[in-house]
DNA sequence: CTATACGGAATGAACGTTCATTCCTTCATG
DNA sequence: CATGAAGGAATGAACGTTCATTCCGTATAG
């Protein structure tokens, strides 16, 4: 097994193991078996348990960007983009439980409060797609006039939680029901 | 100290440090220093930590339920009904950020997903208020024709993420804020 | 009224377990 | 051989839980 390789089954046992049981449920020892690596070469790629798991969130990140991107064209209309993004992020969701499974774990623990504190009070002002569809619908006045968090919040809010449900088999969810899903949140936002 | 206090120190003592660090932050220790109370007194009043978590929760919605509901009159239009509703969840949250939080951490673990599971899914079929109200929108066709798990999630999705960004102080919700987020999230589910 | 005996409540040191991390040995490769 | 990667047993800290002991309010006897 090659050194990339061996790096990236220990970010697949460990992403996997989080998103199956939780923090609490993958102890190194126990990433360390899935990845069939000894409990101690994990600490050759990752300086300590931290690290590895601020890494496991870039490298999903990383992988999902692109994937939601693919198709998307900015010079649609506002409603046409955001039906787009949101249907692609559920869809990205529904096909891949375990990276949705470990967003939501990470994003509940100081880890991920950390990391959302930076993204939305961080002066980076980072390009995102996101942000920059907000902002066009409310200063064209397509979506409401609301503080950006808000409108986020009423966006990614339904399909967060309608990805949830799906995932934990509270309810299926086809193709139909997922552009009726981003069609209703689309009402919650637009003027 | 007594029996009835000592008991609900315990509880406050936990529900607070859960609130405040997650489950990992709350070992059994800090919790009996934290309501003066010796590390065994706990296990006078709970089995173990898992009676004591989920007590917690029942604790809370039967503190819950009786401040969300005051006012509420179900006799009235279903819509000025769901924005009794979501405005007095969103104010007892903001109000309540340690109940918040905690319900937050409860639901992201084992504990709550079992929880959730059997509400959804059980035939128990329980009185409840959010369920009549849906099923009475959807019937008289005033909301959308879609699945009452995804209508919760439509409804409640931008709620919980709008509380949680004013507690992480992502954002400072006034009575202005919260009258027009809650009108909002009607929008997403009325037809 | 005081002294003593009793029993449940409270205590916190101690236990066994589990975890992240370290460290020394073994192995593979040049 | 020499070098560095890999392995996994060893380590110590932290956890939930237990239990022998202490504490204290009340009942009883003198």
């Amino acid at each position: 097994m090659s050194k990339v390789e061996k790096r990236s089954e220990i970010v697949h046992a460990a992403l996997e193991l989080i998103a199956e049981n939780g923090f609490h449920g993958a102890p190194m020892a126990m990433i360390a078996e899935r990845a069939n690596v000894g409990a101690g070469t994990i600490y050759r790629y990752f300086e300590n348990k931290d690290v590895l798991i601020n890494g496991l969130c870039q490298d999903l990140e990383e992988r999902m960007y692109p994937i939601i991107l693919k198709g998307y064209a900015a010079d649609t209309p506002l409603r046409e983009r955001f039906l787009h993004l949101g249907a692609a992020l559920l869809r990205y969701f529904i096909g891949n439980p375990l990276d949705f499974r470990f967003l939501e774990q990470f994003h509940n623990s100081p880890y991920g409060v950390e990391h959302r504190r930076d993204k939305i009070l961080g002066k980076n002002a980072e390009y995102n797609v996101f942000r920059e569809l907000f902002e066009a619908g409310v200063s064209r006045q397509v979506m409401k006039d609301l503080p950006l968090v808000i409108l986020f919040a009423l966006a990614f809010g339904p399909l967060l939680a309608v990805a949830r449900d799906h995932i934990l088999n509270f309810i299926s969810l086809d193709d139909d029901l997922i552009a009726r899903t981003v069609e209703a949140s689309w009402d919650g936002i637009r003027r």
